[in-house]
DNA sequence: ATTAAATATGCCTTTACAGTTATATTCCAT
DNA sequence: ATGGAATATAACTGTAAAGGCATATTTAAT
């Protein structure tokens, strides 16, 4: 019943369904790194890595600070806090589902007796 | 720091990061429907539905219960858990960080003194 | 100004997957 | 057993996205 979670789109989980890019989300569980150590770590070309970042950070997984000549990556927090929630909304649907089926389940005794 | 969360995969993210499947799935919050209703409600053709349904199966997202001539779709809760979990897990790591760079802070502070 | 390092971007090829159509399968009703 | 309804599956096509290569861009150092 639950209706639309904000901030929950298709693309952002699509961000996500992909190894490199979750590799690169895992990496950055430890805080931020440049491209190029992204790059070496996973064994990604540098344009490789590049591309894959501007899709977590077009879909607001990450963002960047330049520093120089380097571009720190590092995990934003909402996201994360989005796909949470609605994953927790879903659990609380089909709690109350079961919960009406054993009412429901109940009434049928009730109307027995 | 969080290592790998188990029943964390890609794939799972893959079947939920398609339009269409993410409609499945809101639609089937609800409770189960048949092959039919669904591509009705969503006019998809019946192929279509069925082949987003196998997808969806595939990576357990979804569990059938074949009544005679229909197949009732229902999600199953555990994806929902794992996904919950591992944003969960994101979270707290983030937390600690910053947790952490406070401490730093702090020691920082205390030095000048 | 020139050079070098780090990163982004554009072009190209290939692969994966969504979507369509036709057909096979399963189950019930007669 | 036959016919029809619901669903699955196979073959095919088109498109979007991954991956590789070359090049542009930005910044620091000399």
């Amino acid at each position: 019943m639950s209706g639309k979670i904000p901030g929950m789109n298709v693309s952002m989980l699509g961000a996500l369904a992909e190894p490199n890019r979750m590799a690169i989300v895992e990496l950055l569980r430890n805080g931020s790194l440049t491209v190029g150590e992204i790059a070496n770590r996973l064994e990604l070309s540098q344009p490789h890595a590049s591309k894959h970042l501007k899709v977590l950070s077009d879909n607001g997984i990450v963002e960047v600070k330049p520093e120089a000549n380097r571009r720190y990556y590092k995990l934003r927090s909402e996201p994360f806090r989005v796909i949470e929630y609605w994953a927790t909304s879903f659990q609380k649907d089909m709690e109350r589902r079961l919960d009406n089926l054993d009412d429901y389940v109940q009434e049928l005794q009730n109307k027995k007796q």
